[in-house]
DNA sequence: GCAGTATCGTTTCACCTGAAACGACTGTCA
DNA sequence: TGACAGTCGTTTCAGGTGAAACGATACTGC
């Protein structure tokens, strides 16, 4: 049935990086995702507030937002459950009352230590598809991508003309 | 606040593979949304199976599936939304009524050929961050790094040991 | 001090998500 | 032919998701 289909402007999603991120990106969080969840009960967002919280150690809840490029809901709600858990503690900053302070915990902190690893390991693993070469210019290349989003639109300001009609929500 | 922390086994995020790509590619996602959203109305998930079916002419749902690394409910709900909007037709196959035949309606051909117009324009803006052999580059090494999640896990059969009882869903 | 504005973290809401169950159909093997 | 297993596409279900609303707190200018 797949019958090539006739000439027309065509685009092989396979061949358009957007796409190409968007797989590799996925099928890579899944894989890990079901290896933290597998191993140590934790997902992926959880792991990521650990993380963070492993490198800058006594830190704010937002501060983890902005370090994570997760929004605050998903963050408030793996806080959440780390501290269900009893690997966090949550105190309140003693000079901003907005503020909430977290830490790991003892037992967090040795589950810290444990993921790391794990994660370490994978990686390692992962990565030995490429040289180390590569590696690093692999970094390179996905830091400019991501600058370039963080740039201005293509085309400039005229570049969205004739927008759709989006239906509301709410 | 963000004190560096004492001496741990530590992990950067921000070097951490996985990490990378998955914040590129849900930075890149989001932006490209954006862009057919207000244009033309689309979802991801829709554009994608037209840049399917631009590509393979009449296929199946399952042949979408397939060539889109989406699962089939996700296809399916797209595959609905598009055919409520009349850019899709569905008709059952002649020899095999399990199967739908999916075609693109005129208007649907047309709306194709806007989008990709467009997928293309945003996309050399978006490469352009990048030199077109790192581009090529680029394109091997996602190409490696996919090829091995598909292979053996790291270590083999005894990888995973000492596992999470995780709490089971339903 | 006091309005007005901004920030922090939680909650609500509408929607999206994948896994599993499902019904319809096909292919196989005896 | 008739069980049985496999495939296709839809639906259901439990739960995850970001945008926005929210309450609490802090800052700013007067």
């Amino acid at each position: 049935m797949p019958r090539r289909s006739p000439r027309f402007s065509t685009l092989r999603l396979d061949r358009f990086l957007p796409y190409e991120l968007s797989v590799l990106a996925a099928k890579t969080s899944r894989r890990l995702a079901d290896e933290y969840e597998a191993r140590f009960g934790l997902q992926m967002a959880e792991w990521r507030v650990m993380a963070v919280l492993g490198y800058f150690h006594p830190m704010s809840s937002n501060g983890i937002v902005v370090h994570t490029s997760m929004d605050k809901a998903k963050v408030s709600r793996a806080v959440g459950r780390l501290i269900r858990r009893g690997l966090l503690t949550r105190r309140s900053h003693p000079s901003d009352r907005r503020l909430l302070v977290l830490e790991f915990s003892p037992r967090g902190r040795r589950l810290y230590a444990e993921v790391t690893e794990v994660a370490r390991a994978w990686e390692a693993w992962f990565v030995g598809a490429i040289t180390p070469s590569e590696r690093r210019r692999l970094h390179r290349m996905l830091a400019a991508l991501s600058r370039r989003l963080d740039g201005e639109r293509p085309g400039g300001a005229g570049f969205l003309t004739r927008r759709h009609r989006r239906p509301r929500r709410r």
